[in-house]
DNA sequence: TGTACATCAGTGAACGCGCGTTCACTGATGTAC
DNA sequence: TGTACATCAGTGAACGCGCGTTCACTGATGTAC
């Protein structure tokens, strides 16, 4: 017997109705479900609001009171990942020592959740283009564009992540260890490196990537971080 | 009235029957109409049998002579673009002029062909994640579990697009540009780097993004591909 | 203390839709004799 | 030269499926009087 993370029971049949007042724990489980799902499937495409209902044994009118469509359960499961994603980063520079060891030992943390998680890291991002103003051959006539809902968030949700990387960055130029004279985009350079490694790993994973992956990224952070005098 | 690159009619109402041997012609079409669907939604998922045969005005089961199933239209779909991005790197190397101009502007090439064609460039990499063999809370059962038979291919058809990249860096290593001591690791690196800052970026409008992207770019390769003489 | 009532936490059937796929078919065009 | 036939390049109707969403409903539990 599967139990959620509030202590409800998940997927076992028919589920037991919780107790008058704490209807709230079905949201809970509505979102342990669809997480359950993109990892199962490895896309969130997987999440319709039947398979959802099906996965913790409800009816599927039973998740309008809890979630408005299928984006609104979308996008709390996004807000739980990136909560996940930002623990990684804090663990990892928690294993480091001095500010480069901290910065290498955090976009490692980073890296590694996403390669032993890569269904509940691709899920982090949009995976739906915006259509190109002017995409080459494209008509005229554009057509219905449908921006994906949960595309703006994620910059809020992104925003402690990233501010982990750009801090670790500035505590390295404040110890005298790195020649970067812009934390910020120095700290871009290396989210856009540890990003592009995670999703092209994962993607193609019979590529001759270089192992060990933490000695990859080591390399990767050091240089764009223009880290003068590595630990 | 719209001409695919056959020559054939595409999207008119009812299409009209291709002379006798040149059914093949409709293959061609098929492809042109998936990567029309794509471009217009920014999502392959968009590409079903049914909205490929409305988009040339043909009957859906008219599709089978040709393709399999959807994946082999796909597939088409991203050979098609592989040459396109290829096509891209290789136009912008000719814009350079030594060997560390051609690199750079090879790469510029890449991620201008990426910003500019962002359905286009998300459709070359699978979307599609695999379960993690022990993705945390995952049930013990693990379910029919479907790798996008996409996947493989894609190695094949980006290793030219790769190549070109570890070629410039030779050749930068050659002309005693580069303190690189192995082309195919920092190839790699840079190939990460410009994968990332295409998929962020695009993902990603709204972040503040350093402008303009080329000299973004080119601090990345500069640094990734440890460029010593800079031109 | 008893009881009527309100509220909560859902259910079950039904709708219309787009999908992949099958099946038997059609009508033009080339070719063998 | 005529004509029967084979082939090509498709069509149109139909199937069963999963989906989002709606609707009226049910049954347990708390609460006012």
């Amino acid at each position: 017997m599967k139990v959620s993370a509030t202590g409800s029971k998940v997927a076992a049949g028919r589920r037991q109705r919780n107790a008058r007042g704490q209807g709230a724990r079905l949201s809970d489980d509505i979102v342990s479900a669809a997480l359950e799902l993109i990892c199962r499937t490895g896309t969130k495409e997987s999440v319709t609001l039947r398979a959802v209902a099906r996965e913790i044994g409800i009816a599927a009118p039973s998740i309008y009171p809890h979630f408005a469509d299928r984006d609104a359960i979308l996008m709390a499961v996004v807000a739980r990942l990136f909560n996940e994603l930002t623990d990684a980063i804090k663990a990892g520079e928690a294993g480091g020592g001095d500010p480069v060891g901290r910065l290498v030992a955090g976009c490692e943390g980073y890296v590694r959740y996403g390669m032993e998680n890569p269904a509940r890291y691709g899920a982090l991002f949009p995976s739906q283009r915006p259509p190109a103003t002017a995409d080459d051959h494209g008509p005229v006539e554009i057509g219905p564009v449908e921006i994906g809902s949960d595309r703006q968030p994620v910059l809020e949700l992104g925003a402690e992540a990233f501010g982990l990387v750009v801090d670790a960055i500035s505590a390295c130029i404040d110890a005298g260890a790195s020649s970067s004279t812009d934390a910020v985009v120095d700290g871009t350079a290396v989210w856009v490196a540890l990003h592009g490694t995670v999703t092209l790993w994962t993607a193609l994973p019979a590529f001759p990537w270089p192992e060990p992956a933490d000695a990859f990224v080591r390399q990767l952070v050091l240089s764009l971080a223009k880290i003068t005098s590595p630990a």
